[in-house]
DNA sequence: AATTATTTGTGCGTATGTATC
DNA sequence: AGATACATACGCACAAATAAT
């Protein structure tokens, strides 16, 4: 380390712990020099920079001064995986509200839940003077390939809260739904209002997926259920739009295992199913019951009615925020929130008394 | 003027005029001593600034050489109405599809279709160093309260891109929608097919409900229609959610002037109307004919499909984008478009043979 | 109103360290 | 291994701005 770094270090550290208030002035040149032993012009360097910085500033011939202003971006990235899909709106409207209200703008991107994207979104953001990052990760499930910019970018001093999902292995700060709780919640619903054939669509490319189906997993297993090959089905977001409903269509018309009741990851999934056992003239909530995830419009706006666990939405995504600015104020170092969902019952499933 | 400024100044010009290109290595500091009959600490301290800003960047060991990144920010400002509302995500992400292509990224600001916030959000964008402003208006049919702010902008070098909005007696870039055919061609299309009492919706505090109720009347006087009292119900952005909805179950309740068709405003306003409707089970398009406009979501993938205007939406924002950027590249001066509307006709309208 | 001390700003010369080719 | 070019560091001299005397 050289020894501007050095005298930097040091007088940055003495400005953070407040030993020197803003609007102060600092010792002459002449005496940091004496102090540190080092010359004069080593120190004008050191003070050049955090001029440059923002933290310092100097008046010819008077002294130089800690900075109150600080010259702050003010700006917070956001990268999403959707920006107009389904719930994320919400997320990012709450995460702008609580941002807006503390002065600070948000720089926008959206990967498409694609890795290559999240990784140019991160260099992108990497480049971009932020000062924090809230970013729900693409495929959340699989192997995290960016997270070598994850902390790079903690490394640049910028702090970064997950949303949605998180990484096993690697301890960030996130705020997250329990989705294992909501997947647990909802299948135990379903057993306990004598429901014996269930079964559940799942997203195995993100981490709410897996969670959701291991609380339904959970559940089963407290009651005994047993696992069969045709209790669960598995898609991805590249087959999310087809594969739930070509599954449900496949199941009908074999006339073979058909389940009383099906949980599904998300409302999309559900209307979609919905949609299908409609065509099939299959009545809901009688032949088959059926439960979304996150409370959507989807879920209760539209005719069919459906019970759905609610998700916080744009809670959430104040969490986050409230969270990162936390977190950029040195006020705490790591933070990790779960909130729970509650199920929200309508028309989709018959409650036994 | 001090040395290393003269320096400094006559570099600069160099970059500017394509003496010295892009990514090209300048000479060593010690020749630029000799050069300039200075110092190589002279030359230093001018070089260290030119870092400082952009214009160069140093290879230790290797050069120095001129940055072709400059000092761009690379950031667009997007001042929109609302972010999670409606179509406004699909516009979101139009722009940022287009930007996002370009390198740029997105500063995200929300109105909440209110002239004060509109205010924060400007003069927010006017400290944030961007290079170029996307900027849904609020409130456009009022007088435009926040003028002075675009003007400071484009004072700044900073260009605008007007979308959904304008103002009328104010000559700035534009994209829009066609809103004034859509009404004609959406009232045509109900009088052609034999309706005699037509009803319209109309949001009276921006310019699209305006003109939306301009091309409604103008097809009503084409085919000399009447306008009473009973034809035009206006509502603002804040009874919205209320105000339709109550006055067409006045008008059932009162049984008097009950139209054949309705055109509304947008999908939002036609999905509510329907709502009232099938409460009092009026049969649609039977009893009564309605067109929505933007063909959201809520025209096309519910249970009642309804006739609606077409929307660009995302197509909308890459234009907006894509106009902006040439702007900002000076290969325009000023560029206005209007993108017309086309009618999908759903089950919510007869088609008269 | 002029002088002086203090403090930052500009500029030069020199020596040594370190990365790259 | 040597040449080149940027990086760090020290010492010195004088200029310019400001505040106090």
């Amino acid at each position: 380390m050289t020894k501007y770094k050095k005298v930097e270090k040091h007088l940055l550290s003495l400005i953070n712990n407040k030993k020197i208030e803003t609007g102060q002035k600092i010792p002459p040149e002449n005496e940091l020099a004496d102090f540190y032993k080092v010359s004069r012009n080593t120190v004008r360097r050191a003070l050049s920079e955090m001029v440059n910085e923002g933290y310092l500033f100097t008046k010819h011939g008077v002294g130089t001064f800690v900075n109150s202003t600080s010259n702050k971006t003010k700006n917070i990235g956001v990268i999403s995986t959707y920006i107009n899909d389904y719930i994320f709106p919400s997320v990012i409207s709450g995460i702008n509200d609580y941002l807006s209200e503390n002065s600070y703008s948000i720089i926008l991107s959206e990967t498409k839940n694609n890795i290559e994207r999240e990784m140019h979104c991160l260099e992108n953001m990497l480049s971009k003077n932020i000062e924090g990052l809230i970013i729900e990760p693409a495929k959340s499930a699989y192997f995290p390939k960016n997270i070598e910019y994850y902390y790079k970018l903690i490394e640049k001093n910028i702090p970064i809260v997950l949303i949605h999902g998180y990484f096993d292995k690697h301890n960030f700060s996130h705020v997250i739904m329990d989705d294992s709780y909501s997947g647990y919640i909802a299948t135990k619903f379903l057993i306990e209002n004598n429901h014996k054939n269930i079964m559940g669509f799942f997203k195995n490319d993100d981490i709410q997926g897996i969670n959701r189906y291991n609380g339904f997993l959970k559940a089963m297993n407290e009651y005994n259920r047993p696992i069969t090959p045709n209790t669960i089905s598995w898609f991805t977001t590249e087959d999310r739009n087809l594969k739930p409903s070509y599954e449900i269509k496949k199941i009908i018309e074999s006339g073979e295992h058909i389940p009383s009741a099906i949980f599904c990851y998300n409302d999309q999934i559900a209307f979609s199913i919905i949609k299908v056992l409609k065509e099939y003239n299959i009545n809901i909530p009688d032949d088959i019951a059926i439960i979304g995830h996150d409370d959507s419009f989807l879920a209760h706006a539209l005719e069919t009615k459906f019970t759905s666990i609610q998700h916080p939405k744009d809670k959430l995504g104040r969490t986050a925020a409230e969270s990162l600015l936390k977190l950029i104020n040195k006020e705490e170092e790591k933070i990790q929130k779960k909130i729970k969902g509650e199920l929200i019952i309508r028309d989709s499933t018959k409650v036994m008394l």
